[in-house]
DNA sequence: CTGGGGAGGGGGCCC
DNA sequence: GGGGCCCCCTCCCCA
């Protein structure tokens, strides 16, 4: 048996070595790039020139892949494309990350710079201006005490691995990205990140967000539900219905707090705040945030809008608007007879009708056709109904709390939102009043205010 | 457990 | 651009 000589191993640490290889060769293609050397692509934003290399465009842009492989066969020397949908800082933002991986972003660009990465459709800029975002507007009182204690910082650098590959981020989404060390803030009251401790995962692929709840791009609706939560104060509104997941309302806050002076002023200081998180997103949203949607019959691009948050997209600026709600929790519609509030006038309206007021001409229970007169209008829990002078005798008076048989200085009992509502005992709150009582009540006339979360009073 | 109904939320689109 | 209507979806309660 022969022998086997044995090399002396050598153990070399590839990851090292490919890091610090693609860091190097970023670092020359950054370097090329400032030189102006070997650039073939030249980028025209509102009148700057950017040069840069169209391989390197290629590989980090959805849009320079499509604009870059859409040309004939063999493709001109030099190739050029022109942006008037963002500002040349912000393409310096977003060339500066893909030359180098440093995206630096503030408070006062990143709706812009997540606008244009969308419009360029960069998803690993995106997952890190969403993050960004997410981060400053994550308000629950849950964190607050201990986001008083961290230190504050009015911008923040977001760092991916060098010469990763695109694809890659991609698929890893934020995980891969350095959290900021400090979020950025308008009073300095509140900062830090707290997704640090939560699941970043937040996949911004485009695909119908809508056609299957369990598709990934719905953990975008996981998001908004993220800003929606549960623990926020403005979303459990004082004497308000508590929402649980997407359109459920039959959840009640605890009402042991609610007449605790501190948890309001609390309340009204996240409101406060959420407002202004809100006013100052829709304040740096850029001008035009659209992009190319479908073509329509005679391949004339559709231009569409498209929401800085998530994939959805909309024909209409003024549906934008309205779709941004959901994502800054702003309810600019409170229900002045329960506090509670809505994202929107005709919301409102709805809910005043199916709650503080019953409408409907018809028995509840045996939908026979009543008038003003014959049909009283009942209230069982937060609900209200009509119901037939029979019916009400059947159902049996003495379980039917009948309104104005309560006393002149009864409070009118609009039940919901009042504090120590009952529940589960439903008999106790079932009411029959006319609608002359129901006029009287202090929630029946449905009073359209508008206002700022911050205006808003929280008795 | 299941289906119906109520309530709320969101999108599309017309006025 | 705002208001409003219609439609659909989701969640919850209840029989």
């Amino acid at each position: 048996m022969q022998k086997e000589v044995r090399q002396p191993q050598r153990w070399f640490n590839t990851a090292d070595i490919t890091v610090s290889h693609q860091s190097n060769l970023l670092k020359q293609l950054n370097h090329q790039r400032r030189q102006e050397l070997f650039c073939d692509c030249s980028v025209l934003v509102e009148g700057q020139l950017f040069r840069a290399h169209r391989n390197v465009l290629f590989a980090s842009s959805g849009y320079f892949r499509m604009l870059l492989s859409q040309g004939p066969d063999g493709l001109p020397d030099s190739v050029s494309a022109t942006f008037d949908v963002f500002s040349p800082e912000t393409f310096t933002v977003i060339l500066d990350f893909i030359y180098s991986g440093q995206l630096d972003l503030s408070s006062h660009n990143v709706i812009e710079v997540m606008s244009a990465a969308s419009y360029l459709q960069m998803n690993n800029v995106i997952n890190y201006c969403k993050n960004f975002i997410k981060s400053s507007l994550d308000i629950s009182v849950k964190d607050e005490e201990s986001e008083r204690c961290l230190s504050l910082s009015e911008t923040c650098s977001f760092t991916s691995g060098a010469g990763e590959d695109a694809s890659e981020q991609q698929q890893q989404g934020p995980c891969s990205v350095s959290p900021p060390p400090a979020l950025w803030t308008r009073d300095n009251s509140r900062s830090q990140s707290s997704f640090m401790g939560k699941d970043p995962d937040q996949d911004a692929s485009a695909s119908a967000l809508k056609t299957n709840p369990s598709s990934p791009a719905n953990e975008l609706s996981a998001e908004a539900e993220d800003l929606h939560d549960p623990q926020d104060p403005l979303y459990t509104l004082p004497g308000s219905e508590r929402r649980r997941g997407k359109g459920g309302t039959k959840r009640r806050a605890p009402n042991s707090s609610r007449s605790n002076q501190h948890d309001d002023l609390d309340i009204q200081e996240a409101r406060t705040q959420k407002a202004e998180k809100a006013e100052e997103l829709y304040a740096t949203l850029p001008p035009i945030v659209g992009v190319i949607g479908h073509f329509n019959k005679d391949s004339n691009p559709i231009m569409r809008f498209k929401c800085p948050f998530c994939t959805h997209t909309v024909k209409r600026k003024a549906d934008l608007k309205r779709h941004l709600r959901c994502h800054t929790g702003e309810r600019p519609y409170p229900c002045q007879a329960c506090n509670k509030r809505f994202t929107r006038l005709e919301h409102l309206r709805s809910h005043f009708e199916t709650i503080h007021q019953a409408r409907k001409l018809v028995c509840r229970k045996c939908k026979c056709q009543v008038t003003e007169e014959t049909g009283h209008v009942v209230c069982e829990g937060t609900r209200r109904y009509r119901m037939c002078t029979a019916c009400i005798q059947e159902v049996g008076c003495d379980d039917i709390p009948i309104d104005g048989m309560e006393g002149p200085n009864e409070e009118p009992a609009l039940l919901l939102g009042v504090d120590g509502e009952e529940e589960g005992d439903t008999k106790r709150s079932w009411m029959v009043t006319d609608d002359d009582d129901l006029a009287e009540d202090s929630g029946a006339d449905l009073i359209i205010q508008q206002v700022d979360d911050s205006d808003e009073e929280l008795q």
